[in-house]
DNA sequence: CCTAATTAAGAGTATTTTATCTTAATTAAA
DNA sequence: TTTAATTAAGATAAAATACTCTTAATTAGG
């Protein structure tokens, strides 16, 4: 049961490293140290992070010492703000099945208990923050986890 | 958020529509009219079906008015035997993240929310038969839902 | 026995997702 | 002002998923 794509996973565990390193404040990280430190592909996580730039989520800086920082608190980053932009705006709204149009007319067996799945993930990624997320995640979990 | 792959989808829906055309007893149904009528590619169907046939899930017959046919009433088949023949034994058992090793040790706050969601999911599908999603299920679902 | 209808099996193709490579633009610092 | 460090952008490639095609095996019925 794949819920997100690489995309998301690897824009998650960035965020995460970046929320685990602000000591002070908003310096750049660079995306470069995130790609060694994280193990993924350089080239892939500047475009994920570029799409986070271009929602406004993140500010980039480019040259000597430039990176990535965050354009808003991270405690005001909702987990659904990141997904959204990485998935798509949809990403709360599937069949379980995988079959368009979600019927309210003759739903199947599992169609209320799948809308309550939807609305309990939904929920929880709509209340939880990237600074949550980071208290504990850093290196316990974002380096040693392969 | 695409929680079930197309071969699920699509061994699901026949097997749904093989629940509902199952008038009296176990006749064999054709492969290439299940293609037509779910308007799914008949070799791939077939794969899939393959599958569950080999996982003693259908039983399978050859020549002039073959097909499949339910190796086991369809009232005994839960969801989740269908899927994990689909999708895999761990189908079950992954991490929200993407990460391998769902690890109690230093959880993130996802955690305990994602092992509930889980488990309320497995236990649905372990409990959810292919009957019971059959009863509303056949043509006011199947065919309408492209 | 012969033919047509069917599933089985495996090779081959297409599409999507994931990852890499190349070049350009920006900026700090020597 | 030159150089090196960096992100931006887009082309390309590899891998995974989804789908198609071809051939073989099985079986009912003429
Ligand atoms: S009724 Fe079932 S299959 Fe149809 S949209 Fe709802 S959950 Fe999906
Ligand atoms: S702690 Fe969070 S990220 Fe780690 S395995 Fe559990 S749910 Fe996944």
């Amino acid at each position: 049961m794949k819920v997100l794509s690489k995309s998301s996973e690897y824009g998650l565990r960035a965020l995460l490293y970046m929320v685990g390193k602000r000591g002070g404040e908003q310096e750049y990280v660079s995306i470069r140290e995130m790609s060694e430190q994280l193990d993924i592909s350089f080239h892939f996580l500047t475009k994920i992070l570029q799409s986070l730039t271009q929602s406004n989520i993140l500010a980039s800086y480019r040259g000597p010492s430039g990176g990535v920082a965050f354009n808003i608190p991270p405690e005001k980053i909702m987990l659904s703000d990141v997904v959204r932009v990485l998935e798509g705006e949809d990403f709360f709204d599937t069949c379980l099945l995988g079959l368009p149009g979600c019927g309210e007319k003759k739903p199947c067996p599992m169609h209320q208990f799948w809308k309550e799945i939807k609305a309990a993930l939904k929920h929880e990624f709509e209340t939880t923050t990237l600074a949550q997320m980071g208290q504990i995640t850093l290196d316990s979990r974002l380096r040693l986890m392969p």
